[in-house]
DNA sequence: CGTTTTTCCGTAAACGTTTACGAGAACACA
DNA sequence: TGTGTTCTCGTAAACGTTTACGGAAAAACG
């Protein structure tokens, strides 16, 4: 059906090899020749087999994405990873890569879908995202050898990979230090249960800023969710039952604090009057939730194209100067004051 | 590196031939060797090349699915698509197929990249969503003879492909059905200005059930614009400014009802008690908003798993009974009675 | 025991590319 | 004219599978 090489040179009366390299514009071939081939590909609308050409060349010219809803809430979704994703693909289709999207079904840890992609060799290379402290892909990918770049840190791996994270240390120390100036001692800080990384570090954030404000850490004000509304609802009560109750809550995610903000208000607290509440990355939900939330948010698309890079750097195919191979960034956090505090 | 058939032939002493077989299952090889190949595939961690195996049999068994982010508000992307893609992939994955998502540019239109999945043969089949009236996509691909379906319906291509959209017609019909019933008589009516199919199956059910109530329409009240906030913010005007001032707002896409409401909110005219607004296809962001918008729901993940299910039975590798080849199904928005009217 | 059937497996071709190798022709140079 | 160089192209192997075909051995049957 489709028009393979052979079709093109037997069209053009000459050989497959000479066809093939005219296509991929090496040095050999004659300057009319190559215009001719390029004109009949153009008119028989020929493109090469991807399956062919992965198959001779060992590599398949597209980079995946593992991409995983959530459990539970269902209609939410992860509108955070879009702009970020725009960004990663828009970078690596420059270097002539095709970003593939994984999808997971929600729940199912990712580790089998992973070990699939890598052992059918779907890939050049994967992403990672949603990081955890000790994390089962990094470990399986590095002793693979695998090439890979995460969004986001973990303590897996060593430093053998690129990687890009955002200061979620810095945002929770930021979001404090806002609290304190603001006259609030009584924080509390909401995270989720996983032991996804960035928990660990806003936590770490949170923790010394008290402590430089000579603040006493309340275990009693730290509490660990399930990374959705459902979370933050059944979490929020327990820190707000608190002996001393907190006027502050950080939360480290959107969807925890939407559904903190449902308890709160069946138990008569209203955000920015009774509590300030503040959350660590933003996403639209938090522009347009009322009152409107006070939130730290990344710059998800240029983070997108940056690890793209990162990880190109780290392909000995694209590679540049040997200086550049692995790198790690972290990036800032920007406040965005809102209503909620 | 990664082991392949020939490996596991050499280890078990026995020909690539019969490792293959006793892998895909065939009836003639013996029980026992079978045993033995899929243990020492097990222990060897033998997955078949993906490339080699589509390459032989001419198919990738992978589904593609077309996402592009839309121009304009980066921050925002599409939690629209997220539910429906999980119930896509489960439904697929039950069929032994992968959902790849190919990400394209925000703005430039899939046309290109479609045509290179089609002809470098990535996927088995496509699907395509946000149908446009007339849609080339699916001009191309009819014509062309590859298999698709479409999450909405189009001009295009006459019946001869699987389709499932949302009743936009019923959901415009209905939301004029119960403004009216609340008292409204001057209702405006907002939509994308693309020739997205939904924009008008909306506005004929918009324009009938105003009929039917016996309500002349009004152009004035009708408005054009971008498919996201900056559009509703902009055409929002225009219809309050008509010289009959519109009690109520029906807008065809969540984005332009949250520009909207900004532009009523600049305008000194709030949501739910100056003016009634509508939402056709809620989203997160209708629920989070204040007010709270009251919007037309659809089910994405059911719907998502269906179109799998419909997609399924047209490939010839997978049909079902002659009889439920091709099929066409709309199905019902429900309405989320919210503030906002 | 001879014949037929069944069971099981090896051989080799094919899918559509890319690319190492070599060879003929044209050219340059002395 | 002889020799070396440069251009250009064809040949064929290889990538990792699947599968049609045939054949040897085993089983079934008379």
């Amino acid at each position: 059906m489709a028009s393979s090489i052979h079709d093109l040179a037997r069209h053009l009366n000459i050989s497959i090899g000479t066809v093939s390299r005219a296509l991929n514009g090496r040095a050999d071939v004659n300057a009319d020749t190559r215009q001719r081939v390029l004109e009949a590909a153009k008119q028989l609308n020929y493109a090469p087999n991807q399956s062919g050409r992965s198959l001779r060349q060992g590599a398949t010219h597209s980079i995946a994405f593992m991409l995983q809803p959530h459990p539970g809430d269902q209609q939410y979704g992860e509108p955070f990873f879009i702009p970020f994703l725009t960004g990663l693909q828009g970078r690596l289709a420059e270097s002539g890569l095709d970003l593939i999207v994984v999808m997971g079904a929600p729940g199912d840890y990712q580790q089998e879908r992973l070990r699939r992609v890598v052992e059918t060799r779907r890939a050049d290379a994967v992403v990672l995202a949603w990081t955890r402290r000790e994390d089962e892909r990094i470990d399986y990918l590095t002793e693979r050898g695998f090439p890979f770049a995460t969004l986001g840190r973990s303590r897996s791996g060593g430093k053998s990979y690129p990687s890009l994270d955002l200061d979620f240390e810095k945002a929770g120390s930021d979001a404090v230090d806002r609290l304190v100036a603001r006259g609030h001692r009584r924080i509390a800080a909401v995270r989720p249960a996983l032991n996804l990384n960035f928990g660990y570090l806003f936590l770490d954030g949170y923790r010394k800023a008290l402590k430089r404000h000579g603040i006493e850490v309340d275990p009693g004000l730290i509490a660990d969710g399930f990374i959705n509304e459902g979370g933050g609802y059944q979490v929020t009560p327990r820190v707000m039952l608190s002996k001393d109750r907190p006027t502050a809550i950080i939360y480290n995610n959107d969807a925890m604090a939407l559904g903190g903000c449902k308890a709160l208000a069946e138990m008569g607290i209203r955000p920015g009057h009774d509590i300030a509440v503040t959350v660590i990355v933003d996403t639209p939900l938090c522009r347009y939730f009322s009152p409107a939330l006070t939130a730290f948010r990344p710059a998800l698309q240029p983070m997108g194209r940056r690890l793209a890079e990162m990880l190109l750097a780290s392909l000995p195919a694209f590679a540049g100067p040997e200086g550049t191979r692995i790198m790690r960034e972290v990036w800032p956090l920007e406040l965005i004051a809102r209503e909620s505090d």
